[in-house]
Order: C-alpha cells, then sequence, then structure tokens
DNA sequence: ATTTTTGTTAACCATTTGGTTAAACTATAT
DNA sequence: ATATAGTTTAACCAAATGGTTAACAAAAAT
C-alpha cells in the first residue's frame, strides 16, 4: 500500500537506462538484458517495475514526447509577433535538441513505424502539436501586406525543416563534413540566430 | 559457374521483398520469415542467395544508398551557377523522394545506428556526398557580392532541411495536419519551386 | 538416358530474448 | 525478536528467430 516512502533508485536507474537503450536503438533494437545492464541491475527487476517491454517503452516514448511537444505549443499558440514566435521557436527548438539530441529521431522513427499507434495513443488530443494558430497568423500577415505572400504551410515545412533536421543527419552530416562535437554544437548555436534571419530575408518585404 | 542465365526470379523476388521490409522495419525490426513470406518463398532459400541477414541487409542498403547518393554529388559537382544547382538540387531530390519515400529515413536511420560501419563501408570514397564544391561556390558568390553574406554551411543545412526534412516526418505531419496521400504530393511537388524561390529571396541582394 | 549441378523445401537446431518463479534479502512495523 | 511487506536476485522457461541440414525437384551437362 506504501508507495515510494523512499526510492533507493532502482526505479529512476531504470528509467534512464531505458531511455539511453531506448533512444539509442529503438523500440525493436532495444534488449531488455542491455537495460539490465545499464542499469546495474538485474533483469526481473524490469518486470516488477514495469510489467513488460512495452510498457516500459511506452512509458519513455510518453515521458519523452510529452515534454516535448507541449513546448511547441506553447510557443505555437502565444499571442507574440510572427517573427518573435518564429525565434522563440528555434530557439527553444535547439536548446531542446542540444540537450536531447536523440530526441526527434526517436520519435519520428517510432512514428514512420506504426503511425496509428502513437498518434492516437501518445497525444491524448491534448499535448499534440497543432500548428493552426501559427497557420492562420501568417496568413493574415500576408493579407495585411506585412510579409511577402507566401503559403503559410511551407513556411512552416521551411521552418521545421531548417531547425530540426540537422539534428536528425547528425551522424551523417558531421561525419562527411569532418566537423567534431564542439563545431557541431556552435554550429547549432549560431542557427538560433541564422534561421530566423534567413526567413526574414526572405518573406520581408 | 554459370551464373544468371536465366532468372525465374527468385533471386529478385527477394530482393524486392527485401527492400520493402528494411525499408520499413530496419535492421532490427525486420524478420527473415517475413522477407520471405512476402517474397513467397521458403526461408531457407533467402540464406542459399545471401548468406546470412547482414549480407542480404548490406545488399539493399548499399544498393538503396548508391542509387541515391552519386545524383545528388552530380548536382553538387556540375558546373552550373549556384541558383540553377539549387534548383535541380530540390527538383531531383524530391522526385527521387516522391518515388522512394522511405529512403531517406532508412539511411539516416541506420547510420544513426551505426554511424562508422556505413559511412566507411557503404561510401568507399567514391560516391560518398561531397558538398565541397558547393559550398565554395556559395563563399565565391558571397565574395563577388551577388548575393548577401551568408554562411555556406548553413545554406546547406538549410537547403538540405527544407527539401529532405518533409519526407522524413511525413506520418507526423501529414496526420497531424489532416493531409491525405495526394495532398501531400501536391505539397512536395509545389516545393520544387517554393524551396528555391524562398532561398533566393533571402540571399539575393 | 543418366549423371551432375542448381534450386527449393520441410524439418530441425542453437541462440537469443522476453518473461516467470521461487527463494533470499532488507527494512519496517508489531 | 519476529512477523510482514516490499525489493532483488539466480535460475528457469517458452517463444521467437537466425541459421543449418538433408532430402527432393528441376535443369543442365555428359
Amino acid at each position: 500500500m506504501v508507495k515510494k516512502i523512499k526510492d533507493t533508485g532502482a526505479e529512476e536507474k531504470i528509467l534512464a537506462a531505458a531511455r539511453k537503450v531506448f533512444l539509442t536503438q529503438g523500440m525493436a533494437g532495444a534488449r531488455m538484458q542491455d537495460i539490465a545492464d545499464e542499469a546495474g541491475i538485474n533483469k526481473a527487476l524490469l518486470h516488477y517495475y514495469f510489467r513488460d517491454k512495452d510498457k516500459l517503452f511506452e512509458t519513455i516514448f510518453l515521458e519523452e514526447a510529452q515534454k516535448f511537444f507541449p513546448k511547441i505549443n506553447k510557443i505555437f499558440n502565444s499571442d507574440d509577433a510572427l517573427f518573435e514566435k518564429i525565434e522563440n521557436f528555434v530557439h527553444e527548438y535547439i536548446d531542446e535538441m542540444q540537450q536531447n539530441p536523440y530526441l526527434p529521431w526517436f520519435v519520428m522513427n517510432e512514428m514512420n513505424r506504426d503511425p496509428q499507434k502513437f498518434l492516437d495513443k501518445i497525444w491524448g488530443n491534448s499535448n499534440r502539436p497543432d500548428p493552426s494558430k501559427f497557420l492562420s497568423q501568417i496568413e493574415k500577415e500576408v493579407k495585411k501586406g506585412t510579409i511577402k505572400r507566401i503559403s503559410p504551410l511551407h513556411l512552416l515545412f521551411n521552418l521545421l525543416g531548417m531547425t530540426i533536421f540537422p539534428f536528425i543527419s547528425k551522424p551523417m552530416i558531421t561525419r562527411n563534413l569532418g566537423m567534431d562535437e564542439l563545431q557541431f554544437r556552435t554550429a547549432m548555436e549560431q542557427r538560433k540566430k541564422e534561421i530566423p534571419k534567413f526567413i526574414m530575408d526572405s518573406i520581408s518585404k
């Protein structure tokens, strides 16, 4: 009956280990034994805390997705002006990615595997990314004539692509361009300013 | 000794099946039995033609990667003017993705899993994407003053991101925006013009 | 025609892997 | 001290999975 009065850390250690293994190996590639080893505990303990692999995976995936998407929503649905919104989005997103570089790949990977499952299950219609306000905001600006005529959808694609893609392709890009970890970090840091500038240069009249 | 005088199709059927299964499930998620079923042949025949799973996977991956990257190289290393190069790249890339939508995700996915392995093995220094000429070309244009001051690296990231990202995030994006297959296709078709325009609007003086 | 090589299969095998069990250990309450 | 509930482990189990074998069928070579 008494629950979690004291946590020596077993459960937390499992979660940390599972996070690491799932994020790098994906659901299919992850091994329960690897997670146990990584956590420094017996494999059976995994099943003691989390019934089975699916449950454990879902816990991790949900946790990661939920700490990630709401932030975006908040920005997209804020009352900021368009340019500030773009700036905020790029800034926050890149910060998040710097701390958690495997996240976007992980999310998209599992989503590719079984789109139905996650879009329904993980985002309970509550925190699913909703760019509709952002899109209509662009349209409004176009009509007002403050920015050039551009399709909101394409601007969204551009914004997302420029921001997220480097992190997804990191291994390929860095290896191919001979960048090291630090160079990549600084490049991404620069992009916080480069991307908004690039967009504004393109759409402002 | 005589090899492939006639191909009833077993080998081809295996390759087609393996392509399908590997592209959608990844190396870790793919099951040899699934490939056999998909090909309509006995599982043992897989091992008759391709020693083991690794070999089969490598065949597919190599085949896919090699029909994909050289094309890009040709564009990046051509003598076309910068804008034409960008136009060509976007055009060719989107065409390729339309026909083979799982490819970019597949390539990057497996590359994330084990970067060392593929970058050395798959691209034998021959057809590895090499944007260096493209990068220096941008720098030249900047120095000539024909375009705004922009970091070549960031422009490359922007170009790649805007072009490739929608295909990687397709399941997420389409579901979230309520797009169907046709709408997605037409949107991507539009991007062939939208992306070059977006870039030129941003960097031209 | 018959031998030999190539292609194909069903049945099988060994290992991996997710998951269970029963026993042991730890702390807390009585 | 002892019972009790919660925690952890070693040993085990069954299913899944990659891979092998031996027999059989089809084709090619003799």
